[in-house]
DNA sequence: ATCTTTATGTGAATCGTGTAACATTTTCAA
DNA sequence: TTGAAAATGTTACACGATTCACATAAAGAT
């Protein structure tokens, strides 16, 4: 499956959730394209490559359609996920709620400074770093979440993929590049620059598409 | 400019600006695939379409090319935003350091609790959102970050939107999609689901490309 | 029963983008 | 002065993804 088909089954799969609980059944193809705002041909396209089909005239069944796109998403267990760099930004993300309902959880953060690792005021355990292999051993944790300062992203980074986490959400400036490991995994990267992101909005407004 | 060079040359204009300060007068297509992540042709092509011109075997001169790329980026005055949902998110980017080497500058939070809108220790002004149309206007702001909750967001985009904010970052989980406008203009929005992203690194995980 | 409407599903056409190959130009060396 | 090496710049190509068009099937209406 493509990237950007990823992107939008997942948000197929979302729109379907929240569509369920308002007490439908049914869906057609251009309410989903709608809710993941592309066209209706995308949405028919997609279901076809993934061999989902639908009643002629009838649209697609909710219950199933679900249940059918979780198995393909991989869906069932909770997933994992750690805070490295409990700052401002690391400490809100620790506290943001609304991982829950896509089944993921964040289960320790990491800092060097004492004052934040010993803080039992944390709703998340905090550890140094210096426990960082001991932990993702213990938790069996695969995705991490890096919130560091931009000094601290490389050194972290190799950190992490020494311990064994494979999956990482960069929030530093700095653009991380995933190399194959000494053990031949292919490690997972998203680079999130939110400077970046206002420049293009800047330009975008600047010089406008349409 | 395609929206995936738009990314690309912001990374070249970042990269320039390092190894300026770094001491380096010239630069070679490669140096800046590598800083991009991305193939030295590509590099090549981009400076094609955007005729921007070496010189054979000598590469490109570093400070020409930032000022070409400046211009080409829209660069210049220091560019204005607005946080609107100053919890623990928006507070964060508030105090977030790392916009300034960018020219972005956050001027104002809003919010709607008198608790966060009268407390004097944020380091920039916050106001309750009764006061947008108003402050957006006198402070010219055009782009603005949404880190208000789920059930506010599609609310906030509208009285944005009303207010003539046209640049959107949306951290919420819904998904604004833009729509154009009384006056004819057609809004940007990025949305930053982090949530989504974290899915997407696990089904990557899961099953790897490659 | 038949006709119309509605929506799926798929094959073909189109568009855009990255890649690769190569010609071109410059520099350096012998 | 000639040759080799290094880097640019452009053209052609291949691939993928989206859109289009249309066949197909089901439901409802008259």
């Amino acid at each position: 499956m493509n990237n950007d088909m990823l992107i939008r089954v997942t948000r197929y799969y979302r729109a379907l959730n929240r569509l369920r609980t308002i007490g439908l059944e049914k869906v057609f193809a251009h309410n989903l394209a709608d809710a993941a705002g592309v066209s209706a041909a995308v949405v028919r396209k997609d279901f076809s490559q993934l061999e989902i089909h639908g009643q002629k005239r009838g649209g697609y069944e909710i219950t199933d359609l679900i249940s059918r796109i979780g198995t393909i998403l991989g869906k069932g267990d909770e997933q994992h996920v750690i805070v490295v760099g409990c700052g401002r930004i690391g400490k809100a993300l620790m506290h943001y709620s609304g991982f829950e309902s896509d089944g993921i959880r964040i289960v320790a953060g990491f800092d060097n400074d004492p004052l934040v690792y010993s803080d039992p005021s944390q709703p998340i355990p905090v550890y140094p770093m210096s426990r960082l292999e001991e932990v993702v051993g213990a938790l069996k944790v695969d995705v991490a979440i890096i919130t560091v300062p931009e000094s601290a992203a490389t050194d972290t980074y190799a950190q992490l993929l020494e311990a064994g986490v494979t999956g990482i959400m960069n929030f530093s400036p700095v653009t991380l590049k995933p190399v194959r490991t000494a053990d031949g995994i292919m490690p997972v990267v998203h680079n999130i620059n939110i400077g970046l992101e206002l420049e293009q909005i800047f330009y975008e407004l600047k010089f406008p598409r349409s």
